[in-house]
DNA sequence: GACGTATTCAACCATTACGTTATCAACTCA
DNA sequence: TGAGTTGATAACGTAATGGTTGAATACGTC
């Protein structure tokens, strides 16, 4: 079964090396070269890398000689995010339920009876 | 070597039948009979699912007699959404410039010279 | 054309991921 | 105690992942 492009997204991200890549586009392009410095694997696993980066477009690619330098795409991140934006609240609830005790708190009122 | 607490979310996160589990768990505790009603696959495939879920962090699970109820827990979903922070001005910059052609179209100024 | 640089591809290997079935363990209740 | 239910574990097959090395391709330059 072809994955979802979410699942597709996802995985590309579960790997440091390719969160790395990622962000080290996201200071601007850069050729495979350059991208593979930081790191102690071949040239060829990097390409494999932003294969994998590509076919889940989170990068492109554009062509200069023999270069070819690599772009951030974000649309799958906003993806992502949109994906979490169901969930935000359950973070966001649990800070609220801190602020509501801490501002209890420094009513003089520990036990947050009054609600 | 051990990877690392993002990663270990991501790839949790990187297969539909375990967000569907947690889209399940975000309506309130279940099962895991329960949580494995709605896929074609043994209940052993959807406890080895719950394993992974619970050694990410996204779910913690309880016990009642024979029944072990599970529990999102939504702080390595924060965790992402934190990531995503320093990537989010890329998506948001594109709408912007998206909304800046709108306006420059709206004015009758469908090249955008001004600028 | 030959050389150097950048990048990919092919073949291979080890490990992990995801499903199966069969078995085991814990608990409830008649 | 014994039966039924819930859930986890073990052993297994198969496919995917992430790395390697070595050869191939594409381009610019001498």
């Amino acid at each position: 079964m072809t994955p979802d492009r979410l699942s597709v997204t996802l995985s590309a991200l579960a790997d440091p090396t390719r969160r790395g890549i990622l962000a080290r586009l996201a200071t601007g392009e850069a050729n495979v070269k350059e991208l593979a410095e930081p790191y102690d694997m071949s040239l060829a696993a990097v390409s494999k890398h932003l294969k994998v980066l590509e076919q889940a477009g989170l990068i492109s690619r554009g062509k200069d000689a023999q270069f070819r330098p690599c772009k951030l795409e974000a649309g799958p991140l906003r993806d992502v995010d949109g994906w979490l934006e169901s969930y935000r609240r359950f973070w966001e609830e649990s800070l609220d339920q801190l602020e509501v005790y801490l501002a209890e708190l420094q009513k003089g009122d520990p036990d947050g009876s009054r609600n």
